[in-house]
DNA sequence: ACATCATCCGCATAGCCGCACGGGTATCGG
DNA sequence: CCGATACCCGTGCGGCTATGCGGATGATGT
């Protein structure tokens, strides 16, 4: 298995990074809702979501600060999406396969 | 795709609860560690890692509160691993996926 | 028995982060 | 032109959390 060398404290930072954006309800919950729905504006996202619109806004901002999302203005109604270089292992694999396991939880809730 | 009913905000809280323990740099990278070495004791992580024993200890207990890793003890020297159950979808898609992208970096960019 | 070492624990602190709030801008309907 | 709508932004606050420090525990060596 891996021979490689550990990651150093920068490359694990960046790691980080990328992954505490999806470390937070309302960011993975807008991320799996793009990556389902494909396009959405905020508003339809604050009620998919039950949140309010000023935490999406935010989030929304967070996410595209990030690159992660991209948006596209059509009169007022401003409409997100996953962004284009969208991290394909982090959508297939982490996002989806994290979903499935919030539902078929693993074993291990401990105290 | 489109199949599939939004996760909940529990849900989303079960998702970032796992997702935000690896979303700190001294966390993720004791997981990666021990991901390639197998067994480690918390004297070599802080070495490995460049990082004080207090906050190796400090971390493997978060992550150990959260069953994440294992610990034995052999003598005064306590060896720490993944868990049994260490979420494999985690270990082969996330950890090391992001380890790779970690390394070869997304082209973040922002408006 | 005593000193030493590896590790854990409780506590205090400082930094960060999500979000609500108030105010702003652009757009639409009438 | 005027009010309403949809959204964005800067700011401030409350809560969480990583980490350092002092002390405790238990194993080891002499």
């Amino acid at each position: 298995m891996a021979r490689e060398r550990l990651p150093s404290a920068e490359e694990g930072d960046r790691l980080t990074s990328v992954l505490s954006l999806m470390a937070d309800p309302t960011r993975a919950r807008l991320l799996y809702a793009l990556d389902v729905v494909e396009e959405l504006c905020v508003g339809d996202l604050a009620i998919a979501l039950s949140v309010s619109e000023d935490a999406v806004s935010y989030g929304l901002r967070v996410l595209r600060t990030a690159g992660l999302v991209t948006r596209r203005k059509e009169g007022r109604i401003v409409y997100y999406r996953l962004a284009e270089g969208f991290p394909e292992p982090l959508r297939q694999h982490c996002l989806r396969q994290l979903i499935e396991m919030s539902r078929a939880p693993i074993e291990d809730d401990d105290s």
